[in-house]
DNA sequence: ATAAGGTCGGTGACATGTCATCGAATGCGT
DNA sequence: ACGCATTCGATGACATGTCACCGACCTTAT
């Protein structure tokens, strides 16, 4: 059974993990924007639209493959646009979708920014796990995102 | 020696923990304000102010505790301080600082959602680990959260 | 064929956080 | 005592994300 307050070993993991969660990103997003000069939103939608071989995927799908609102990704990929970094088109095959894709310029600075990006993950995270920490903390990971919503 | 990319297993490792990054939060975040009207920004300030005896923080101080900019705290606490849940008085031992502090409202506000917010934890968090996971995300959340920034 | 309901992307209002900067106040070295 | 760098909190401009909602379009049932 639970009661309505933590163990000592649970408050004092509660908030290590959650000094965890808000330093980690914000070290990563710094080294991001000082290395490419971008948000990690940005890295996002620019690695998740160069999945595809074609580099073009539709908004929402595109949305639902980031577990993104469609308003939000619209809202990013219009400043984005504006940047030069996606394109937008209409989609063939329905009238009310769009279709978006990496600009060649768009690509370049991907290409640029992953090594660091890679760079900047394990200096301030993989490297500092042993084999066994890594294989736990991914099923735990999994474990816990997978729970229902 | 590092290369420019990941093996699989940090690939993997990598893409599960982002996954937890985003989920665990905005998890918490909606039965928080669903519970008790509260942003997890809220409730930090609340639970951090209510930490000393007398609830009174100089707004520099707090914001060293809880890691914020005095200008996200400023910014916040005059949103707080709108709704009723702290105070802010001038600081008789410096006149450029303010004292901020826990109205009893906020108190009460604090009071009702600290029990819900830490059943929320359980659920979508602390309930899924064995001890042994528990310790292991402590060590690991410290040595890698106390990295220089 | 058409009406009803769902899905699509876009939009405006708003909340929150960052950054650069300000004026006021402090305190340290001389 | 004085002068200058620093610290304090506030502020405005801006970036980003949420939410509610819109019109346009598609699909399904009748």
């Amino acid at each position: 059974m639970h009661t309505a307050w933590l163990t000592e070993d649970e408050e004092n993991t509660w908030r290590a993990f959650r000094r965890l969660l808000i330093a980690l990103p914000a070290r990563l997003s710094r080294d991001l924007a000082r290395d490419s000069g971008l948000s990690p939103a940005d890295y996002e939608v620019l690695s998740t639209l160069s999945e595809k071989p074609n580099r073009r995927w539709a908004l929402k799908d595109l949305a639902a493959k980031m577990e993104w609102s469609r308003s939000r990704l619209s809202h990013h990929a219009a400043r984005m646009q504006a940047r030069g970094l996606v394109g937008k088109e209409p989609d063939p095959q329905d009238a009310r979708g769009c279709i978006l894709h990496l600009t060649d310029d768009g690509f370049r600075v991907l290409d640029d920014a992953a090594p660091h990006h890679v760079v900047s993950v394990r200096a301030r995270f993989l490297d500092h796990l042993s084999p066994d920490e890594l294989a736990l903390l991914r099923t735990l990971s999994t474990r816990i995102a997978d729970l229902p919503d």
